[in-house]
DNA sequence: GTTAATTAGTAACAAATTACAACTAAGTAT
DNA sequence: ATACTTAGTTGTAATTTGTTACTAATTAAC
């Protein structure tokens, strides 16, 4: 063998800012394209990782001090012209978090921007989140993914914001209802409600615990 | 860097056999495991392969010597035990052709067997085409995905029969035929109809052009 | 305090979609 | 010709989804 290919894990970290769906983006350390913004991302460690999530949850956790409650493998993006050091293949995961989440790990370095007003980015990364957010954007219609989004208690009414942020559409309030009761993810938090305004105070809700970190799929989409 | 990581890709290549869906190994040649049926697979070439996808039609068309219509990266599998040789990684795809194509490469050591009577295999591949199955269940019930295991002539009952294997359930003769006219890839071969049996012939359909290679979506299921 | 305004949550109904059953169509075998 | 079998369609019932309009609960204004 003479050049070894390049073995690399990337994510995409994506919160809600604003409403808006946002990717976490970290000022690079090493060259190539050292300081400039780019996905976390490293080198598997052989010895040290058992597998790609260990590796993703290590590069992770020391890049922006996060443990994601959900973490799926998005897709591998490989090519000989990826990267300026060579054959390079990187597993890329995708995770959902809260924004408080980002904001209480208090890493510096990181980034955080809405996916729509991204700049140019170093390597193949416009297109792995453009990848990203096309997999939330279909997964939202059928499950519960969304919900990691929001932070540990939320109301009805913020949630649909959170799935119509995620769908890019607006949705019925009648039928999002019917469909989260269908899902049968989330309990109201009894006697907890939430008010901000001149109105009728929202009950609060939250993930069941066994859904705490595993997705539920509706059987027929939003 | 000390050990370097196994860079490989395997392909589940998928078919239709007497009505069940059916994966074609191979007698593997090399150790570790030769003279064992796998998937069929190989390393990746950093000077001959530009891509995972190019390296995967590569080591198709060399095992099997088909090139077929469908491609689709399935998921990496990676691990420090999945592979004796030492640390490896699996970019795995997967592909449906129709079973005359199978037969009319005219490979040796191709074995095709249902997946439902797989014995243990060598590596992950268990695993590998089990997760393969999941993800062709899955987009049959809202794709023309299962157009590509049928030959290039078919009849609506035959294509039910090749959906109703892919799902493993069976679906209403209306329902269905609604559901293709909505997906609007099929047309009608003029005049060709096909008869096996002392009754009423079947139209025969054919893939319009432009999906010969591309799925379309149902924006509701099947 | 009563009233107006605003959002949360529900109920009733209309529209659309899907499933089912029964039909007609077109062939072969007897 | 008649029976039989599968292809394909039509009509209708059941289910799901979308809309409108309601009631509920709160704050701000008077």
């Amino acid at each position: 063998m003479q050049q070894p290919i390049i073995a690399t894990v990337d994510i995409v970290l994506l919160t809600l800012q604003q409403q808006r769906l946002s990717v976490t983006l970290i000022k690079r350390d090493n060259p190539p394209f050292q300081t400039m913004a780019a996905l976390p991302g490293g080198y598997i460690h052989a010895q040290e990782d058992n597998n790609c999530l260990d590796a993703a949850l290590r590069i992770l956790s020391a890049k922006t001090g996060i443990v994601p409650p959900y973490l799926e493998q998005l897709q591998t993006f490989a090519s000989v012209a990826r990267d300026p050091r060579g054959w390079s293949m990187s597993v890329v995961y995708f995770a959902l978090v809260a924004s408080e989440v980002i904001a209480a790990a208090q890493h510096d370095e990181v980034v955080v921007c809405a996916v729509d007003d991204l700049w140019h980015l170093p390597f193949d990364h416009n297109d792995i989140i453009a990848a990203a957010v096309a997999r939330i954007r279909n997964k939202s219609y059928y499950s519960s993914l969304p919900c990691y989004l929001a932070g540990p208690m939320f109301t009805l009414p913020g949630l649909q914001k959170i799935y119509e942020a995620c769908l890019g559409e607006n949705l019925n309030k009648v039928s999002f209802r019917r469909k989260m009761d269908e899902l049968n993810v989330l309990e109201p938090v009894t006697g907890q409600t939430e008010a901000h305004g001149a109105h009728r105070p929202a009950q609060l809700y939250r993930l069941k615990s066994q859904f705490k970190n595993q997705l539920q799929l509706l059987s027929r989409g939003l």
